[in-house]
DNA sequence: ACAGCAATTGTTATCGATACCTTGATATCG
DNA sequence: CGATATCAAGGTATCGATAACAATTGCTGT
C-alpha cells in the first residue's frame, strides 16, 4: 500500500480510503487509485487489516465429520447447508472456516467472529463447550428445552403435522410412525404427527428403529405384520426407511398406496425416481444455510437474533 | 502477551518464545509461563502472528457448490473428502477456508497459503484461473493431459480394469459400459475397462448416459433390449445407474446375476442394502482428503510434490 | 478582506506477535 | 587468571493496514 501511495503520489491513508470506497476522498483520486491498484495487481493484506480492526471477518463452522456416527457424514445435506452458509457469508465479506469438533480448539477458531454448529443436535455438552468461547453462536437443529442459544432448523413439528393431515385427508385411521425418537429432530416430527392426529381422534402407533436404512424399514414392516397389527399408513422419518417399508409391504402382498400410504422424509434425489415415486417431506437446506449465516451476522453486528424454524413442504407423489 | 510478560516478570519476547516451546528459554521459565498463560486464559492473536510471519496458516478449499450442476452437491462424498482434508490440516496447525468458485475472489482466499480444488474436474478454465494466484495448489480429479498442476484422485483407470477382470473371471463375453465418458474421471474408467478387456480379446459396448439416476439406468437397459443387442454384463459408472439397470432387467425378465452381471461405482451406503446387494467399486474418500492435504502442505514447505492416484477396491456382493 | 466552513489530504500512533541484534551472567579452558 | 564459549533474557524494529486527530486548500457570506 505504501508503494501504491508512492506511485500515485498520495499518502498511504488516502490509498486505504480510496480502496475502501470512502467518500472522504475525491472521486477522481479514488478512481485513479483504484485503477492503479488493479493495474499493479495490488492485494490487500488480510492479516494486517484483521489485526488493526480486531476482527477476523471469519465465521467458524463446526461440522460433525466422523463418518458413521449418527449419519451426518453420509448425507449430502450438510454440504448443501454449507453451500448456503458460504454464499451468504461471502456476500457480506466474511469467510467460512471449516472445522471438526476435534479441531475446534485451534487458535484460528477462537479468532473467528462467530460460530455455526452443524450436526451437534444431541450433543448438548459440545454445544456448551463452544458457548464458553463467548462468541456469537448459532446452532442448527431442534430448539432445546433450555433456549440459551439461537437455534435455526427446519420445522420438524410442522413436518409431522402436514403428514398427519395428509393421512387424515386420505381417510387413513391407523397410521404408524417409524423412526428414532431419541433424536431431537425426529422427536419433534413425532410430536407434530401425534398432536395433529389427536385433533382427529386418532392415536398412531410408534415403531422405533434406530438405523436409517432400507433393511431397517423392511424389518419394521415385517415385525408389524408378524404382530398382526392393523395399519393403513406409514410415516417414516427418512426416505430410506420409507423405501424399505414399501418394498417389504409389496413383498408381503400389500399394495402401496392402495392398502397403505407411505410418506418419507428429506425428499432425497432418489425419492422421485423410486418406483413407485415416493411421497416425502422436503426441507430447503440451502435456505437453512442462508438463514444460519444471517443470524450469526446479525449477532456479530450486535443486533438481537432469535431462533427460527423453516417451513417444510410435503411433496405428494404416488405413495 | 505484554500483560502476561508483566505478570510473569519477564519480557514479551520471552513469553512468545516460551509459548512457542522454544529451546531458547529455560525450561523452568517456559513451564511457568505456559502455566500462567493457561491460567489467565491467554489467547494468541492469530492475525498478529500471521502478519508478522507473512503466513496465514490457512488452506483454501474451493468446492463446486451449485446444486444440480454435475451432481457434486448432492453426493455425500465431497463432505467426506472435506473431513479428511480438515483432519490432516488441523493436525498440522493449518485451518480450512471453505469457498465456492464464486467466492474465491475474496481477499481471504488470496491470503491462503495453499489451495485445494474439488469438483472442478472438467472446468479447466477455472483451474487455470486459480493457478494464476501463484499459490501451491492441488486438484482433485483425473490427471489431465497437460500435467501442469498436482492432481490427486482415485485411480479410475484401475476401477475400470478391476471390473473388467471380474467380468472375465465370470466368463462374461459381452459387457456393456453405461455412463458419460465426457466426464474426465469416467472417461478414465472407460479406458481402464476397455483396455483390460482388450487383453482378453473382448470389445465392450458403450451406452452413453449423462444423468446419474435410476431412471437413466433403466432407460439404458430398455434401449439395449429394444435394439436386440446381446449382452451379459453391465458396468455402470454410478450405483444409481446400476440399480436402475437391475430393476429394468428384472422387469424385462432377465435375472441378475444369473443372465447379467452388474457392477456399480462409489459403493454408496444404499448399495449394500439394495436387493439384491449391489457389487460396486469403492473409493476411500477420507484417505483422498488426507492425501490432498499432505500434498499442499508439502508444497507450502517448498518440497516437490507429485500427482498420485489412490487405489480402489471392488466389493463383490450378489450382482 | 477575513472569519468560518466544507472538502480533501496528511501525520502519527496503534493493533499483537516475532526476528534480529545485544547484553549480561555463568561455565570452561589453557 | 584472563579469554572465550554457552546460556538466558531483553531492546528495538517490523509486518501492513487503519483510526484519531491535524493540516491544508478553496469557497462563502457579510
Amino acid at each position: 500500500m505504501a508503494d501504491l501511495a508512492r506511485v500515485a503520489g498520495v499518502s498511504k491513508i488516502t490509498v486505504s480510503r480510496a480502496l475502501g470506497d470512502s467518500p472522504l476522498v475525491n472521486r477522481e483520486t479514488r478512481e485513479r487509485i483504484q485503477a492503479l491498484a488493479h493495474q499493479l495487481g495490488y492485494k490487500l493484506n488480510v492479516s494486517a487489516r484483521n489485526l488493526r480492526l480486531r476482527r477476523s471477518h471469519t465465521v467458524a463452522v463446526i461440522v460433525e465429520m466422523k463418518p458413521s456416527h449418527d449419519r451426518t457424514m453420509l448425507d449430502p445435506y450438510p454440504l448443501v447447508l454449507l453451500g448456503g452458509i458460504s454464499q451468504e457469508l461471502t456476500a457480506h465479506g466474511y469467510s467460512v472456516l471449516l472445522t471438526t469438533r476435534q479441531g475446534a480448539t485451534a487458535a484460528a477458531v477462537q479468532a473467528a467472529d462467530g460460530l455455526i454448529l452443524l450436526g451437534q443436535g444431541s450433543r448438548q455438552d459440545a454445544v456448551r463447550r463452544f458457548d464458553k468461547l463467548g462468541l456469537p453462536m448459532v446452532v442448527w437443529g431442534a430448539p432445546g428445552e433450555d433456549d440459551e442459544h439461537v437455534v435455526v432448523g427446519s420445522d420438524n413439528r410442522q413436518g409431522g403435522s402436514v403428514v398427519a393431515e395428509h393421512f387424515v385427508r386420505l381417510g387413513r385411521r391407523n397410521p404408524v410412525f417409524v423412526g428414532n425418537p431419541h433424536h431431537p429432530e425426529i422427536f419433534e416430527r413425532l410430536n407434530g404427527f401425534v398432536d395433529a392426529l389427536a385433533g382427529h381422534g386418532i392415536k398412531p402407533l410408534l415403531i422405533r428403529r434406530d438405523e436409517f436404512t432400507l433393511a431397517s424399514g423392511m424389518d419394521a414392516m415385517h415385525s408389524l405384520m408378524d404382530r398382526g397389527v392393523p395399519f393403513d399408513a406409514v410415516f417414516a422419518c427418512s426416505d430410506l426407511l420409507a423405501m424399505g417399508a414399501i418394498r417389504a409391504l409389496n413383498r408381503l402382498g400389500r399394495s402401496v398406496p392402495g392398502d397403505v400410504s407411505v410418506v418419507g422424509y428429506d425428499d432425497m434425489p432418489l425419492a422421485a425416481s423410486f418406483l413407485p415415486p415416493l411421497s416425502s417431506v422436503r426441507q430447503d437446506w440451502q435456505e437453512g444455510g442462508t438463514l444460519l449465516a444471517r443470524r450469526v451476522l446479525s449477532m456479530i453486528d450486535g443486533e438481537p437474533a432469535h431462533s427460527e424454524m423453516l417451513g417444510v413442504e410435503l411433496i405428494v407423489r404416488e405413495t
